[in-house]
DNA sequence: ACGTCGATCTCGAAC
DNA sequence: GTTCGAGGTCGACGT
């Protein structure tokens, strides 16, 4: 249930706020408001009609009326506050850990709506590189013919974590970075970094490749300089056998 | 001036959006939907309620009761389209490279506002990297006593620009990376990628030099064994130089 | 158009 | 708590 008002004067704005805040409702205020913020870095803007979002977890956002980002925000667990401070409605917003603290200034409110929004449907993203990893372990030959994985993650020292690392069928170690997108040259840099590291433990071959779904121009020759090799990858594919090893499982069950 | 409805039904929601996309108003929508979205990746939203804002420029948030962060949106350029299909108001934003489509489907609408925002007023955000470069610019012995900066930008073919270029007072050439936050030892790579390409041209010693507020300790042995310099420096001292700077500017002007 | 890099990045996971 | 890497990153700037 959403309270709606309209063309409000200041005080009765402030007031309404006030309980909206305290009740951890969604706040939706469009109106003319001028902005300061002041932590890591600082801002001013100037006066101007903008939408500003507050919600229950204490995140604010102020957005003009072009562009996909806010012009000032707060991410969550603000401690909000309002104030009327002579013809104007002061809303406040101030966290620690970074100390710093967002406001807002209205001179004029056009729209306050309010309420507990109830939304609990799921969300799910398909073919993130978590999942072209799962795809790839599902099924080895996305790589080559003959690649079997060791173990899903191999922590490397001070490097972070390899993707996929197995051997060939000729039994060369195999180093795998894998890339949504198409693979910039920090792709191969990465992935040198690893191979170094992994060449100083082992007395065998080892190969570098990089799999995605392109490679940027400019990467190719890292690459090279680097004997990393290229394996293109579609997400697409990659979801097609997740979707086909998901079923596969199920008609197990149900058979 | 904000046209401002609620609980509308599903024919009226949907004449009035078609309106206002029209006009390109800006646009508020509260209420239960489901969100698909097919493009650099994909994703489904079930049914919850949610607050949608749409913008002139073709961008679109849909915004969950927390978070701050849409869970699902576009950059500006979209093409939208709003339908009624049966029972339900169905809202698609298009966009071309990529090629990708957002698709919101409304049961239920509790408040849709649109209008056209006046917004004018002028956004400055204080101590950026751009900043910082100044601010050495102005006070080289920021860096080290004895430095000259010589360009402001040198460019190193193929891998972009280095932030500040010059000698030190032993005339040995000096390349400055900043930082505006923590220097990552991708700041030492970076650097060390131009170092590299102006060792290749210049017949004397290049030193480099991350000039950040604070170092990550994942990053001081790379730029130990890269031969790299640190050098603290906060934005806010920047600030305060350029402040100064300005001032005297200023007071030039005036006596 | 593509590539590179900064960001009040935000977010999550690992340590 | 800090650090680190990923993101449907976005946006700006240069080629």
């Amino acid at each position: 249930m959403l309270n709606i008002r309209s063309n409000l004067t200041m005080s009765e704005a402030a007031e309404l706020l006030e309980g909206a805040f305290r009740a951890r409702n969604l706040v939706i205020i469009v109106g003319n408001c001028r902005v300061e913020y002041e932590g890591r870095a600082s801002s001013t803007l100037e006066w101007g009609e903008r939408v500003t979002v507050i919600k229950k977890d204490g995140s604010i956002l102020v957005h003009r009326p072009t562009g996909y980002e806010p012009v000032n925000w707060q991410p969550p667990k603000c401690v909000i506050a309002v104030n009327q401070v002579d013809a104007t409605v002061l809303i406040t917003a101030s966290r620690a850990n970074p100390r710093e603290t967002l406001t807002i200034e209205f001179k004029q409110i056009s729209l306050t709506a309010f309420g507990s929004l109830s939304d609990t449907g799921e969300f799910a993203l398909y073919v993130t590189e978590a999942q072209m990893k799962q795809a790839i372990l599902a099924a080895p030959s996305l790589v080559e013919e003959g690649f079997k994985p060791l173990e899903e993650e191999k922590h490397v020292e001070d490097t972070g974590f390899t993707d996929i690392y197995g051997v060939d069928k000729t039994g060369f170690l195999v180093v795998i970075e894998i890339k949504r997108n198409a693979a910039t040259k920090d792709a191969a840099t990465q992935l040198y970094g690893y191979l170094e590291k992994i060449r100083t433990r082992v007395d065998r071959p080892v190969r570098g490749i990089v799999v995605a779904p392109d490679l940027r121009k400019s990467a190719q020759p890292v690459l090279q300089s680097m004997k990393i090799e290229f394996v293109k990858l579609d997400p697409e594919k990659c979801f097609k056998i997740l979707k086909s090893t998901k079923d596969m499982k199920l008609s197990q069950f149900i058979s």
